[in-house]
DNA sequence: CTGTTAGCGCCTTCAT
DNA sequence: ATGAAGGCGCTAACAG
C-alpha cells in the first residue's frame, strides 16, 4: 500500500502542471454572480431566465444571457435553491433488500414515474438491516427530502411518524408498518394467494405447503400466510375438494426448516396425495429450489411441483409457475400517491391493492409428472 | 378516478382538523436559530457542538444545547451545511442497469464504503438509455455531488471530460471509456477468460463458442472478446491442443444470431467434436439458456455445455460453471480511489484489475455428459 | 469559552 | 423591463 502510494506520488508534479493549467478559470463553478457580471447584467434576470419567467425580458437581455450561461457552462446549484425556495425536488426511495428482484422492479417505475414528475430518486438501501434503514431515513430528513417511498424493513412506527409530523409525505410499499396510517401499494396478495391456490387445485393437486419467511414483522407475508390458510379453509367449507394445506416457516438465514419441508413432502408422497410447494415470494422459491435440487438432482421437478409469488428471472429457465407482481405499476403508484401529497393534496391515506399475473408453466401443469415416485 | 378523488374528498375536513392539531408547532423543521433561541444562546455555540467541536464548550452550556435539540427534533439542513461548506458529502453513482445482478452486488460494496467514509451514495439507474445517462449526469453536477462512479454506458469523453474539468473527480467501473483517463476498477478480464478457457480445454472441450453482447461500444465486453480470440489463439501456436474458437455477437434485444448459435452447435457435433459456449456475461447466458431450453427442452444441459462471466443466483440452480466477479470489492475499491481524490490527492490515473474466481459446476465438469446425442 | 458578522448561491419582494 | 436588497440555514473568521 505504501509502496503504490509511492510510486503514485511520482507523477505528482506532472499531473499537477496540467491540470494547473486545464483548470486555471475553471477550477470553481460558475455562479449566478458570474453569470450576470458577463452578461452585463444583475443576478435577478438571471434567476428569472432560469425560472422560465419568459416575455418578462427583453429578446437582447436573454440572448445576452444564453451566452454567458454557455460560455461558463453554469449550472444553476440545486441545494441552493432548495435553500431559498424550500423544495430541492428530492425524494427518498429507502429499500429493503435490492438483492430481490421485485425492489428493482418496483424501482424502475419509481424512477419513471419520479422524472416525469421532476424529482430525483434519493435511492437508499437498508440491506436487510435495521438500524441502517433507521439511519438513512434520518439521513433522508437531513437532505430535507420533499417526500419518502419506503418498503419498509423493521421501521417502527415512531420513526416514520416523526417524518410524517415534519410534513414529509410517506407512502409504503408492499408492506404497511403497523400503527402508521399512510398511503400505501402494493399487490392484492389475498387475491394473488386465492388465484393461485385454485390454479394448483385446478390441476390436482391436493395437498399444499406453503413456504414463507418469518412473517410476524412483515405484513405483506402476514396476509400471505393469512390468505393462504383462508383459502384453504375455504375451499373445504364449500366442499368443493378435500385439499389440504400447511405453512412452513423458512428462515433464509438458518435454514432451520428445510428438513420439515422434505418430510412432508415424503408423507404425502406415501400417502399418494400429489402436493405442491408453494413459496411466498422469491428468495423463498429459490432457495428451496436448489434444496430439493441437491435432494433430487437435476431433475427434482419431476418429483415435486413448486410455484411462487414473484416472477423472477430464471423462473422461465425452471418451467415455475408465478404469479407476477406488477411491480412497474406499483412504482409509478407510489410516485403519483407521494406527488399528490407533495401538492399539497389533503385526503384519507389510501391503500392501493393491485392484481397479480398467474403465469402457468409446466412446473405445475402436467399431472403426470407429479405423481409419487 | 374521479370517483376516487370525489371519495377521498369526503375526509378533507377530518384529516385537516388532525393536521392542523398535531402540526401546530411542527410544521416548520426548526432551525439552529430557534435551537440557539431555546438553548439561550447563539448560533455559533450552537454550530460548534454539531461539528463536534467538543471540549471548546463548557458542560453546561452543552448539556443546555442538547435538550434544545432534543425537544424541538433538530437536524440539521445538510443542504444548507453543503452550501456554506462547499461540501455536501454527496457521491454519485451512475449505474447502467439495475437489472444485472453484477451492478446490485457492485452496488452493495460501493454503499458500504460509502458508509464508512460518510459519504451519501445517490444512485441513478441510466435504465440502458444513453439519454437518461447524461441527463442523470447533469443533474449530479447541478447537485454539486463530490465525485462520480460511473459505470458507463454511452457516454462521450466529453460529458465526462467536462465534469471533471469542473473538479469533480471521476471513477469507472467495468467499462472504461475511450480518450477518457481517470480511475477505474473492474475485473481483470483477459485473466478470467484465460482462466475459463484453460478449465474448458482440461475438461475435453475441443470447440469453444463466444456469445458476447455488441461489443463496439463497451470496453469490458470488446476485451473479454480479445481476450477469447487470443487465448484461442495462444493454445493453437503452443501447440497444447487444436482447440477451435469463434464469436458470435448476440443483440438481447433482436436475438438475431441465435439461430447462428445453433447451426454451429450442431455442426460441431456432426463433426464430434466437444463444444462448449461461454457466455461473455450474464444476461446473455440467461438468454442462451432460455433459448436452449426451448429448442432441446428441460434436459438441454446434456446436450451442451454452457458457462458464463457472472455468477448469477440462478447459476448454482442451474449446474453452471462461472467466474464470479469480486463485485463487493469493486464497489469498495472504486469508493476509495474516489474518496482519495476527494481529498485532494492528486496522483496518476490507476487501473484496478481484480481477479475473478472461476465456479465450476456440473455444466461443464463431467465428460461423459456431453457428447453428441 | 462565547457571540457577532459576513457571506455560500439563489430567489423574492419591492422599487425604479 | 430591470435591478437592489434581504434572507433561506449554516459555517467561519474575528473579536470579546
Amino acid at each position: 500500500m505504501d509502496k503504490a502510494r509511492l510510486g503514485a506520488l511520482c507523477f505528482y508534479r506532472v499531473l499537477n502542471e496540467n491540470m494547473a493549467r486545464d483548470n486555471f478559470a475553471n477550477d470553481r463553478r460558475a455562479t449566478i454572480t458570474d453569470v450576470a457580471r458577463e452578461a452585463g447584467t444583475g443576478k435577478t434576470s438571471i434567476s428569472r431566465y432560469l425560472n422560465g419567467e419568459t416575455g418578462v425580458l427583453s429578446t437582447q437581455l436573454r440572448e445576452r444571457i444564453e451566452e454567458a450561461i454557455a460560455k461558463l457552462d453554469y449550472r444553476p446549484n440545486q441545494m441552493a435553491r432548495g435553500l431559498k425556495r424550500g423544495r430541492n425536488r428530492l425524494v427518498g426511495m429507502l429499500v429493503a433488500d435490492l438483492t430481490n428482484p421485485y425492489t428493482v422492479e418496483v424501482l424502475q417505475g419509481v424512477e419513471a414515474a419520479c422524472h416525469a414528475y421532476g424529482y430525483m430518486p434519493l435511492i437508499c438501501h437498508a440491506a436487510n438491516e435495521v438500524d441502517l434503514e433507521r439511519r438513512y431515513l434520518q439521513l433522508l430528513s437531513t437532505y430535507r427530502v420533499e417526500g419518502v417511498i419506503v418498503n419498509a424493513l423493521g421501521v417502527k412506527e415512531e420513526t416514520l411518524e416523526t417524518l410524517a409530523r415534519g410534513g414529509v409525505p410517506v407512502v409504503l410499499v408492499d408492506r404497511s408498518v403497523e400503527g402508521l396510517v399512510t398511503d400505501m401499494v402494493g399487490l392484492d396478495n389475498a387475491e394473488a394467494i386465492r388465484m393461485a391456490i385454485h390454479h394448483l387445485v385446478s390441476q390436482g393437486f391436493d395437498e399444499l405447503l406453503f413456504v414463507v419467511q418469518p412473517y410476524a414483522q412483515v405484513s405483506s407475508r402476514r396476509v400471505r400466510e393469512a390468505a393462504f390458510r383462508d383459502t384453504i379453509g375455504a375451499l373445504g367449507i364449500s366442499g368443493v375438494s378435500d385439499v389440504s394445506g400447511a405453512t412452513i416457516v423458512l428462515d433464509l438465514d438458518n435454514d432451520e426448516n428445510l428438513a420439515e419441508i422434505d418430510a412432508r413432502i415424503d408423507a404425502a408422497q406415501r400417502r399418494s396425495r400429489r402436493i405442491a410447494l408453494f413459496a411466498a415470494n422469491a428468495p423463498v422459491a429459490l432457495r428451496v429450489a436448489l434444496h430439493l435440487k441437491e435432494l433430487h438432482g437435476a431433475d427434482w421437478q419431476r418429483r415435486v411441483a413448486l410455484m411462487s409469488i414473484d416472477d423472477s428471472e430464471w423462473a422461465e429457465l425452471a418451467g415455475m409457475t408465478t404469479v407476477r407482481q406488477p411491480t412497474y405499476t406499483i412504482g409509478e403508484r407510489a410516485v403519483e400517491f407521494l406527488h399528490e401529497r407533495i401538492e399539497g393534496a389533503v385526503v384519507a391515506p389510501r391503500e392501493c391493492l393491485l392484481p397479480g399475473e398467474l403465469i402457468v408453466r409446466t412446473s405445475t401443469s402436467a399431472p403426470t409428472n407429479n405423481g409419487n415416485t
